[in-house]
DNA sequence: GCCAACGTTGGC
DNA sequence: GCCAACGTTGGC
């Protein structure tokens, strides 16, 4: 199983959204970015991922899964964009800020520090670990 | 194929 | 609201 991380403005598209959605989940859509595009295509059913809140709130705020592979984005006819479905899993304890995150020198290389643009990036198996300590939620 | 111009994102 | 980073576009 893989770990990743993907980005919301609130205002846009919130945890408190995706929680309504349930397990039926929800399209992460509307990415128009290679990168975030090419890591989605790497997704496989079951994955993890971090939902973290741009702008406003700076923190990762749950956990997600993802419930269906990439496929081709709904919102847009052009067929270089695909998506992938996710469900949220549960709400992290304490939220982790981006604060909090450069504060901790076992997390300096990841991709929300270093590429602070991409809105889906892989989490390292550790990294991951020290987040959910840091969050009082269980490493699954 | 290069590079300048421009638009978008996100942290501060 | 500003600015840095960076991806995309288009002219040459």
């Amino acid at each position: 199983m893989r770990y990743w991380l993907f980005k919301s403005e609130p205002s846009t598209w919130s945890w408190d959204q995706q929680v309504a959605k349930g397990d039926a989940g929800e399209e992460w859509d509307g990415v128009r970015n290679y990168q975030a595009r090419n890591f989605m295509r790497e997704m496989k059913i079951g994955d993890r991922g971090f939902f973290y809140h741009s702008q406003t709130e700076k923190a990762i705020v749950g956990i997600v899964e993802v419930i269906a592979e990439a496929h081709a984005d709904s919102t847009t006819d052009d067929a270089r964009w695909d998506c992938v479905d996710i469900k949220a899993i549960g709400p992290l304890d304490t939220p982790i800020t981006l604060a909090m995150i450069k504060a901790d020198e076992r997390l300096a290389e990841m991709s929300l520090v270093r590429s602070a643009r991409l809105s889906v990036q892989p989490v390292a198996k550790q990294e991951w670990d020290v987040i959910c300590q840091m969050a009082g939620v269980e490493s699954q």
